[in-house]
DNA sequence: CATCATTACTGAATCAAGTTCATTTTTGTG
DNA sequence: CACAAAAATGAACTTGATTCAGTAATGATG
């Protein structure tokens, strides 16, 4: 076998792997996770059943592999909003636009058909999770950057602004998802963070008493010791 | 058949259905959604299987009606303890904690087991919707009251709080879950509500640093720091 | 370009869990 | 006690995931 038709090989596997895994995102999106079974999965890729467990272990294997090609996507996404947008304020709803709209749009897959696989031990170890982890990297991002600002309330830790940005917006895409009317995204999440940053935004201070400085220095120190317990600890990485 | 002799009947055939319903809880809560097999159940509650089916129609019945149950428990704890507190802030509190709490422990029941049946449009038909319906009026009646009394803001609309409320909340529990250390209620909860209710309240006046907050957030990383020492240990020592 | 080895693919067979149903057991009544 | 109605059972059936024995395509080699 020389190198260029290793290479050439290589591609196609490849190119038929992302087929099963458009197909699969595709059936989930148009028909919901109740009709997505294999063999529905199988013709939209032009394949007979078998052949997705040459590419997949099984099932469960390739949910996981289609949330992960889903947070991929949506990661760069992300940065590329977040990265044009000027001031906390307008990256926060940038994110949260973009996450409310895919979440909604891709519920059945990300929502329905991997609750089940979360909570098994054996998913810290999957691609879906690592790639999880780095895309709420970039709320992390936003909001420590935020602090440093001054935007951002200095004494709430990430992970408890991370389940409530995520928490509430995800609700907020269920509940749009039961009613049957298609959802004004913008109102949703203009709605929504309304509350969440008023929650979490700095409180306007004046004048600075001299106790004060020391209280906000012991602020952040608390926000380094928990960066520093985030990156030790893997525990609270979920969107 | 007499009157009598039908009383006891019918109250032996409610009795066979909690039976089951309670089997069900009991087997998602221990084994979780993965394992609540019909057979687990029938076997839980010391029945065939077929004679689950002459009780509930499908799975789905069974799983709708265990739900059902679980939110009837839940309204009326809710109530009680609501009518126990005395402000609106100690109201949503042990609100927040009862929520926090149940949706933890029957997760599998409750997120995993459901998530596939919510979208479909005959879920807004069933008693557990009703059911559901009803135990959000609890969080409702809080959030008119609060705002009458001025002390929540009156530009938030209600179902907006109730989608930050319980999808923080149950965000929170879910990362609680992917955990492997039972998680402290009371510090998941209080960190939580430090948000929602700063995004929710009428603005106190501000400038001044909470000093007693401060105090109290330092004791509770350094709870966190300990925990998180402990568990590592536990982790080596495990391999 | 014919041969062969390797790799990719297929769909029928197998397995597992939910559901049905013919049969058996239990219950209550005359 | 005899018997009709109700309740319960578990083996058979259905459906969808998974495996596998066999077939087709690919590409290296003489």
């Amino acid at each position: 076998m020389t190198e260029a038709a290793a290479k050439t090989r290589r591609q196609k596997v490849e190119q038929k792997e992302r087929a099963i895994l458009t197909a699969t995102r595709a059936v989930f999106r148009e028909k919901g996770a109740e009709e997505a079974k294999i063999s529905a999965i199988a013709q939209a890729a032009g394949l007979a059943e078998g052949t997705v467990y040459l590419y997949f272990k099984n099932k469960q294997a390739l949910l996981m592999a289609a949330v992960s090609d889903f947070y991929a996507e949506l990661t760069r996404d992300a940065e590329s909003a977040v990265a044009q947008s000027p001031d906390t304020g307008s990256q926060v709803l940038s994110l949260a636009r973009l996450h409310f709209g895919r979440v909604f749009d891709e519920w059945p897959l990300i929502a329905e058909a991997m609750g089940p696989y979360l909570p098994s031990p054996e998913y810290r170890e999957t691609e879906a999770f690592a790639l999880n982890r780095r895309y709420v990297g970039v709320f992390d991002g936003i909001m420590r950057s935020g602090v440093a600002r001054g935007d951002i309330r200095a004494d709430l830790s990430i992970p408890a602004m991370r389940d409530a940005f995520y928490g509430g917006l995800e609700h907020c895409a269920r509940s749009a998802r039961l009613r049957t009317t298609t959802p004004d995204i913008d109102a949703e999440v203009r709605q929504f963070l309304t509350i969440f940053m008023a929650g979490v935004m700095g409180r306007p201070s004046h004048g600075e008493i001299d106790g004060a400085r020391v209280v906000r220095r012991l602020q952040s120190v608390i926000v380094d010791i928990e960066e520093q317990m985030r990156s030790a600890d893997t525990d609270r990485e979920q969107t």
